[in-house]
DNA sequence: TTTATGTACGAACGATCGTGCATATACTTT
DNA sequence: AAAGTATATGCACGATCGTTCGTACATAAA
């Protein structure tokens, strides 16, 4: 229930092309509902503190920097206590990036959801991804950015599960800019795909000009081209009201 | 004598400003200038292969993921004997981060540079750049797109010598583009700085695209953003001839 | 030839890495 | 109350990390 009644363009998200951005199990708390075994429970909270904590770390060390005896000490667990709950570092990882994608999920994608498919739905979506960057939801800023990064050019089970959550996060952003045409406020000829790689190469500048440089000016130079972008090619006003 | 004779406008170039990308000396064999000691010029080749090694390695897996044992056991050189010539694993990734940047000058500035200021120019470094990263000259693409998305969260000598080299590069592509409106190739309203920050996110755009989807396709979207980005700016042909 | 200097090596240091296992504790089921 | 199950701990392992140090060797300066 997490969209809101303009959620979905009928038949369109119902699909399971979206599985690791828009998937609807929260996958952290799975494991507790509808039972009562306050072991397990316990057992799930602690995984929640763990991955919360995981997140933050690889968003400023990298994935590969987090370590699990580290992990331990500033969570105050034993070691073997924290590599139980995952039984290998790549497991953590994984999870890592399952509980990052939740989170952007919440921060990024359900509040564009929440507004008519459309112009206005490409800009809150947009918008979204901006804040969520800006307000340092992860510390290091953007998590897949910084994991992307770090794993390209890698391989293994860590860059497949980023590159599947980059591929989900390209095409909502396509269907978001083809509705858009779709319906009418976009120019007939617009490249969703195009449109797409221009708005997140923009967002995704943004956020490392503004971590490396500590520029906040860096998310006004993305909304201005956003803008200016967007403004070439818009068959009514840019913002409906 | 990097540069041709079109290397610079008068004055222009001449500054330090440009201390890391644009630097004249080479800074690896620096030391064997006027000497003729066959004992550091033998010192300066252990020194040039480690970095050059170095350099590939840290693109894949990052400047911290570079070790010294790794980097010895390749190279066939003992661990003391890689660790003796830098004094510490962060000099040795401030040395590789200036490696990179002379590599860097060779593909990306130069390229540039013979070629006269103005609209061609600009094209000239964005297209030189699209060639360094598709050509992979750094085998994990760009090495400074892989080394600052690493440590822009982090603190400390490494990161600020990346964000040295980040200002310059914004520098460098920023005078690039007022150079081409001051010439009246681009509208005179064209905000130099804005156009620069739109440009370069689309070539790490590619570059990111290309390396975690394996997709060519990315140097393309970049190509045709470029285009469309300049197109509506420029104030005579987009390729004068 | 002797003395000085710079490179490269081998061995070892303490610390930390990920991992395995036996055990203690808490909770559920019978 | 007893048996079963899941979480969390303590301890130890082999490997690798960056780093230190004494030494062997090659070349330069005296």
């Amino acid at each position: 229930m997490y969209a809101g009644r303009y959620a979905r363009l009928p038949g369109r998200w119902a699909d399971r092309s979206f599985t690791v951005l828009t998937g609807e199990e929260t996958e952290i708390d799975a494991r507790t509902e509808g039972r009562t075994d306050g072991r397990v429970a316990r057992g799930d909270e602690t995984r929640r503190r763990i991955l919360r904590r995981a997140v933050d770390i690889a968003s400023v060390e990298g994935l590969e920097g987090l370590s699990i005896g580290r992990l331990a000490k500033e969570l105050e667990i034993s070691k073997s206590g924290v590599f139980t709950r995952f039984g290998s570092k790549e497991e953590l990882q994984l999870a890592a990036v399952q509980a990052a994608a939740v989170i952007y999920r919440r921060h990024v994608i359900e509040p564009a959801l929440a507004v008519p498919p459309g112009l206005r739905r490409v800009w809150q979506l947009c918008d979204s991804w901006l804040d969520y960057s800006r307000q340092r939801v992860f510390p290091g800023g953007c998590f897949f950015f910084a994991a992307s990064a770090e794993f390209d050019a890698q391989v293994g089970p860590v860059r497949d599960a980023l590159a599947a959550a980059g591929r989900d996060w390209k095409r909502f952003v396509e269907r978001t800019v083809e509705d858009a045409r779709q319906l009418g406020e976009l120019a007939e000829d617009t490249d969703a795909g195009q449109l797409a790689f221009e708005l997140n190469a923009f967002l995704d500048a943004a956020n490392a000009t503004s971590i490396m440089h500590d520029d906040p000016v860096a998310y006004d130079r993305a909304r201005t081209a956003i803008r200016i972008r967007l403004e070439a090619i818009v068959t009514g006003p840019l913002t409906p009201e």
